[in-house]
DNA sequence: CGTCTCGTTGAGTCCGCTCAATTTTGGTGG
DNA sequence: CCACCAAAATTGAGCGGACTCAACGAGACG
C-alpha cells in the first residue's frame, strides 16, 4: 500500500498525474485540444488531478461554484432535486466532458460521480483569468456550450413528447453514438448507471425503465449481456422506435 | 397606407432602423451591451433590421444557419418536431434575447414568431468575424449561454418530473420573473402565446393547459385579465404549487 | 349573419405510476 | 469456493393523472 492512495492506485494511466496535461490521453477530446503546448503548460501550472470511487458527490446545486472539472475517466451525473425529493438527472457527462459551463456564482445542480472517475480541477478564478489570454480556449468553451444547448433540445423532445419506449431506444442510441464518437464500436452499448438513474434521466420510474427493457429483449431488439453491457441488435429498428416512426 | 409596409408603420421605435445600433432601444440588455462606441458601429454595419408579422417562420430546423438574430420586440419560440407532428417548444425568447446560440452549420430547431416582432439580422460570417475581435462580446455570448443552459436544466427538471399543475404554476413564474427582470411589474402577466403553445412547451394538452388555468381560477390563485394577462392573486401559493411543496 | 379559429368543458380510456412481492446480482466473510 | 446478505432489478396487480375524442361557446373577421 503507498504511503498516500487518494485512488491512484487504480489508475493505469497515472502518468498523468505526474506530467499533468502534455501527457494526457484525453487531451485531444476536451477544451485542451485547442491550446499550443506553452498554453498547455500554463493550464498544467493551476490544474489538480482528482480521483473518485463510484457514488461520491462533486459539488451539490447551491454550493459556491470555485472550480471547474474535466472528466479524464469515469461517469459522472448531473441532477437537480424538487423539495420533496423528485429528482431529473440532466445529464450523464463521460471521458472528455467539462463540467462547469452552467453556473453563476452557485453551482445550477449537484454532480455526482456513477462509476471510479478521474477529473482535472481548475480553480475557477485561474480558469477565467486563463480565458481572458486565450481566446481560443474560450472559443472552445462556447462552442462546447452551443453543442450542450443543442443536445438540451433534444432532451426536452424527449422529456416533453416522447413515450415509454421512445424515451429508452432513444437513450441507448445516444450512448452508442457517443462511445463510437469516442472511438470505440457502436456495440454493445455500455450502460454503467442504474435503472434509478436512468429512470430519473428519462422522466420515468425504474420500473417502467425494467419493463421497457424487458419488452425491448423480448422483441429481439436488444439483448443484455454481462459487464452492464447492451447489445442492440436490431439497430434500425431501434432508430424508428426513438423517433416513434 | 405608406409605398411600402413591412411593418415598420407599427413601430413606434422606427428610428432604431436609420441608425441601427447607435440608439438601440434594447442595447443595454443584450449582446451588444459589452461593446464600446465604434464596436458598435463595426456591428451596425453588418446588421440587418428585419420586422415580422406574428406566426412567422423566421427558419426552420435543418435550414443552413446563415445568420443569427437579436430579438429587439416581441415573442419569439424555438421548437422541434418528431416525425409524426408533436412537437416540443424548447423556449419563448423576448425582448433582448440572442436568436442562434445552439446551432453548427444548419440549425438545431425551427424559429418563428408569435407576435409581430423585430429583430436585428446578422450574417453569420460576419458575425464570427467580428467576434474574433472583440472578445468582450465572445465572453458576453458564452454568458448568455451557460444562463441558456441553466434555464434548459430547469426545464428538464420541469418536464420530466412536474405534474400539470406545477408545470403551469413554474410557467407563470418563469414569465413573471423574465417581465420584472426587463423593468416591468411582475403582476398581471402578460401570455400572448396560445394554449396550444403553453402546452406544446410544458408537455401538455391544450386541454389539460385549459383545465389546469380554470382549477387556478377557482382557487382564486389566479384571475384572466383582458389582452392575454394574468392577475396572480396569491403569489406565494403559486411558488409553493410550482415546486410541489 | 355566417364562418373560422381558439378556448373551454365533458366523458371515457390508457400509459405509466404506485405499491408489493420475488428474483437476481454483487460484495463479504467463513 | 460457497453461503449469506443487502441492494438492485424484475415482475405483478391495480390505480389515477393526463390524454383522446367530442361537443360547445366565444370572439374575430369578412
Amino acid at each position: 500500500m503507498p504511503p498516500f492512495d487518494m485512488g491512484r492506485v487504480r489508475d493505469k494511466g497515472a502518468a498523468a498525474e505526474t506530467t499533468p496535461c502534455g501527457a494526457c490521453p484525453v487531451r485531444t477530446l476536451t477544451v485542451c485540444a485547442a491550446l499550443e503546448a506553452d498554453e498547455v503548460r500554463r493550464l498544467a501550472d493551476i490544474v489538480q488531478m482528482q480521483r473518485m470511487e463510484g457514488n461520491q458527490t462533486i459539488f451539490a446545486e447551491g454550493d459556491q461554484a470555485d472550480a471547474l472539472f474535466n472528466v479524464t475517466s469515469g461517469t459522472v451525473k448531473l441532477y437537480k432535486l424538487l423539495p420533496d425529493g423528485r429528482r431529473q438527472i440532466t445529464g450523464f457527462l463521460v471521458t472528455g466532458d467539462f463540467l462547469g459551463l452552467a453556473m453563476n456564482e452557485s453551482y445550477a445542480y449537484s454532480a455526482e460521480t456513477v462509476t471510479p472517475t478521474s477529473l482535472c480541477r481548475f480553480p475557477r478564478r485561474k480558469m477565467e483569468a486563463l480565458l481572458d489570454e486565450f481566446p481560443k480556449m474560450q472559443r472552445r468553451l462556447f462552442s462546447m456550450a452551443s453543442n450542450e444547448l443543442a443536445a438540451a433540445q433534444d432532451q426536452m423532445l424527449l422529456l416533453g413528447r416522447k413515450t415509454a419506449r421512445e424515451k429508452i431506444c432513444s437513450f441507448l442510441l445516444m450512448l452508442s453514438q457517443r462511445q463510437s464518437r469516442r472511438g470505440h464500436k457502436e456495440n454493445p452499448v455500455y450502460v454503467p448507471m442504474s435503472r434509478a438513474d436512468i429512470a430519473d434521466y428519462l422522466g420515468l420510474t425504474t420500473e417502467t425503465v425494467s419493463r421497457t427493457f424487458t419488452q425491448l429483449k423480448t422483441s429481439q431488439a436488444i439483448s443484455l449481456q454481462e459487464g452492464n453491457r447492451i447489445q442492440i441488435a436490431d439497430m434500425d429498428g431501434i432508430y424508428d422506435m426513438a423517433e416513434g416512426v
